[in-house]
Order: C-alpha cells, then structure tokens, then sequence
RNA sequence: GGCGAGUUACCCAAGCGGCCAAAGGGAUCUGACUGUAAAUCAGACGGCGUAGCCUUCGUGAGUUCGAACCUCGCACUCGCCA
C-alpha cells in the first residue's frame, strides 16, 4: 500500500530555522501549552511525542491525516514518535458534542486496532535512532482494576474540572445528556499520557484542538502525580471556507483505506478543493517547501482557471497516501475520463483501466439507464434515478440522456464499456457482457 | 421513587383529529453560469410500475368513518424534587 521511497523523500523545508517555526507557517498550531517553552524542547535535543488514534471505524480518515503529518515533521526534526492505537479509548469513546455513542462490540475493536496500527505505521519511518514506537493503550488499561483505577488516578481528577471540559459541558447543556462511560473518556487519555510519561519520557501529546480537553487532561495529571511538565499541542479543525464540513465526498467519509475510499475518489476529492482552501491544505497535507507553496498561491491569485494548486494537493496526498503507481492511475483515469475527445476513440485498454478507477458494475447489454445509475451507487432509488434523468443530470458517453427507458444497447464503446455519469463530474463505469 | 417536559424524514424544527408524505431552515443532488472552483439563481429531496398506490412522525394497544395529532401501557432523553 505504501511506497517506503515516498517516505524517504519527505525533508521539513530547510528554510526554517526550527520545526517550531514551520509547523506554526503551517497553521497545524491552534492552542498548545507554553509557547516558549515548548519551541526550546523542540528546536532542543531529541524528545518522545505522542498522538492517540482510537478505532471508531475500520480506517483513519482525512482528521487522523493531519495529526500523521505532524507526528512525521516532527520526526523528521529528530523527535521520537510514539503511535497510539487506543484499543481501551475505542471501548469507550470520546464524547461528541451531539450525542453518545454506540459502543462497538470489543472483538470489533480489536480487529480495528490492527487495521489502524498498520495505517500509522505507514506514515512514520521505522528506520533509525528516533523509529516509531507503537503502543496500545489496552496494554496498561486491561490490568487495572476498577479500585486501583479509583485509587490512584481518581483521586487526581476534580469533578468540577471535568465537567468544565467543552465536550462534556455542550452535552450537559443538550437534550443527550451524557453516561458515565463518556464522561470519564477524559481520565483514561489522561492516564495514557501519564503511563507514557512514566514508560517512555513523552513530554509531548499532539491532537485535534476538539480534543484540547483530554490533552490537558493529560498535563494536569502528571503535574499532580509526578511533579513533572509536559506539553500539548492542538491543532486546528480543518474546515472549508463554505462552511460545510471538510473531509466529506458525497456525503462520505474520505478514509485512507484504498477498499473503502479508491485511490481515484481520494483523487479527486483533492482535485475538488475550493481556490479559497488550496494553499492552507498545501501547507498542512504536504511536504513542499514555503517557497513552492507562495508560488502555488500566485498561480490561484493569478490564473485560478487553471488549477494548478489543486492538480499538485492532489497528487501530493494521493502518492503520500496511496503511493506513485495508483496516483498515476487515478491521474490518467481523470485525464481519460474529463478530457476533451470522444470517449470512442479512446484507446480501448485505456478506457477499460480508467472504468477500473471508478464505481463499477458488469451489466448485460439490454440494461436499463435508470437500473445501472442504481447498481452503480450513481442513484440511491429508481425513482432518484428517474429524477436525476428529468432533471436532465445523467450522460451516457459524455451524451445527455432524455428518456427514463433508454437501455444502452446501442451505446457500447468498443471494448464494451460504457461510462456513465451523474451531474458534471460523478463517474461510474459499465462492463457490457 | 415523585412531578413536569419531550421523542417528527440525513440534521435542526413546525404541525396538535380530515386540506399531512407532513411547513421552514441546513446538508445533499441536479440545472443555468463556470475552471471537474466559489458565489448566485432555479428545481429536486420516503418508496414504487409516478397525475395512482404503498410504507413512515419512539414503541405496543385502543378510541374514531378517519390519528403525527386523542386515550392507556412500555422504552428512552432532559429538568426539578426526594
């Protein structure tokens, strides 16, 4: 899945003189514990980080992206990272501002957390003096006992504190209310912090600033129980300039898993960025230098037509993401796909590899239109499909479709394909029997 | 345990016996304009064999010619009291 040469090639741009300066050019600084003593630990000797991931899902999404980016720069300043899986924490799980959480059966988790160490062993080099340390928060949770746990972690933890943390608080104040399994999500990422402080020296957690409350929660216990100063850094929520919420394709979740985002979609989501979001993700999602960057922001100030910056985000994160081979896959599958010439004098084998790219289905040649906008996902219903094509938003080869009972016989390009698409730019791909 | 308030489509939220597949907003989708952008304007937005039918308003029973709306039980949420 990953290409290790990818990892090889990632510099922090040289033109800084610490990675304390360019991860605050980056942005991926929001709020963070004492500013001048965390640049002097950073720009210092080597110091032990960490970031937690929990396995709420099978995969880490676009968020998780940004916390991997930043554990990597500051690795790649000499640091030394530390992978948290949280396969207690996911037991859990952290309190969101709407509602409680469904707890996902343990087996379930425990499968995830594989799934998600392997994810972030990807993005940080395990060569060297500073390799990546992975570690599993159920190692040190599962022997203790509910009375040791009260005991001697409890103890340290104020009620009125906790219930000040904003996640708590905002479910407080709604109709969700909140379980004492949520509520005490934050004591268990604070004992984490403090068994790796104890473990391992980390001085240091990193973590979305949604997540301020458990990272402090962390710093405030090993003040109390050991006497000792560490430090946190939040970075800031990546949102979209509309407003909208970032990290959303068709309504999905943009995961990092080829099987349940491909290559091509991940592509494209990137290609997709607004003009007015393309040089802050340039910063935070990729490894070019400020210089490269300032460049990219003339060419959208300057030709935004063009599209420069997002052509270049996109292959970025996908090679970073899904490595070089299925990039170009996904590139020449666009370039297929949103060209300007005749569907029918592509090159067959092109075409086929390009319909590999997309949303799939194998049909047999008197299929219906309205059918194969429902087995290719294009359409959630018949009737949506119906819809779609009386709004005048479906294209068989690039051509409107105006008839609801048009069927594709007659539209087959050579190789036996078709391609089918929705709106300007949702694509699927059709294999005639 | 007691009292009160509530549970409506992806989210927020109106509706309080028929004119309810259910107002309004957001999100989403499509069209026009474009640059596979944004903004704007327009349309769509439970399902289906689409001028009709079917299934929905926490859940189960009931009243009624007729219920999202009334009654009772149950579950869950919130608040106050104990």
């Amino acid at each position: 899945m990953s290409d290790p040469t990818i990892l090889a090639q990632q510099t922090n741009d040289p033109s800084f003189d610490s990675v304390w300066e360019e991860i605050n050019w980056r942005g991926l600084v929001h709020v963070s514990t004492d500013e001048t003593e965390l640049k002097a630990l950073l720009d210092g000797g080597p110091i032990t980080y960490y970031c937690g991931f929990d396995p709420t899902a099978p995969s880490l999404h676009l968020g998780n992206l940004v916390q991997l980016l930043l554990m990597r720069r500051l690795q790649l300043a000499g640091h030394h990272p530390l992978g948290l899986v949280g396969g207690s924490t996911g037991l859990i799980g952290d309190p969101r501002p709407t509602a409680e959480r469904t707890l996902t059966p343990t087996d379930t988790v425990a499968e995830w957390v594989g799934y998600l160490q392997a994810q972030v062993s990807r993005f940080l080099s395990s060569e060297g003096d500073n390799a990546v340390t992975l570690v599993n928060n159920l190692d040190w949770t599962s022997p203790l006992s509910a009375i040791d746990f009260l005991r001697e972690i409890g103890k340290y933890y104020r009620v009125g504190t906790m219930l000040k943390k904003d996640a708590v608080s905002a479910r407080l104040n709604s109709e969700a209310g909140i379980s004492y399994t949520e509520f005490s999500y934050q004591i268990l990422q604070g004992l984490d912090y403090l068994e790796l402080f104890r473990s391992y020296g980390c001085v240091l957690q990193t973590g979305g600033s949604d997540q301020w409350g458990n990272l402090t929660s962390g710093t405030d216990l090993i003040r109390r129980a050991e006497s000792g100063t560490v430090h946190a850094i939040g970075t800031p929520l990546i949102t979209n300039s509309d407003g909208t919420k970032f990290g959303k394709s068709e309504g999905n979740a943009v995961w990092l898993d080829p099987n349940l985002t491909s290559p091509y979609a991940f592509y494209q989501f990137w290609l997709n960025t607004d003009d007015a979001d393309v040089v802050f993700r340039l910063k935070v999602f990729t490894f070019l230098t400020r210089p490269e960057i300032d460049r990219f922001a003339e060419l959208v100030e300057n030709e935004p037509f063009r599209r420069e910056a997002q052509r270049r985000l996109a292959l970025e994160v996908t090679s970073l993401v899904h490595g070089q081979a299925a990039t170009d896959a996904a590139i020449h599958a666009a370039e297929a796909l949103f060209g300007q010439g005749d569907l029918a004098e592509l090159d067959p084998d092109t075409l086929e590899a390009a319909l590999r790219e997309l949303p799939n289905t194998t049909t047999a040649p008197h299929a219906t239109v309205l059918q194969l906008l429902v087995d290719t996902e294009l359409s959630k219903s018949l009737g949506d499909a119906r819809r779609a094509v009386q709004q005048g938003g479906v294209y068989l080869n690039n051509e409107k479709v105006t008839s609801v009972d048009l069927t594709i016989e007659g539209s087959v390009l050579p190789g036996g394909v078709a391609v089918l698409r929705r709106g300007k730019k949702t694509l699927a791909g059709i294999f005639v029997e």
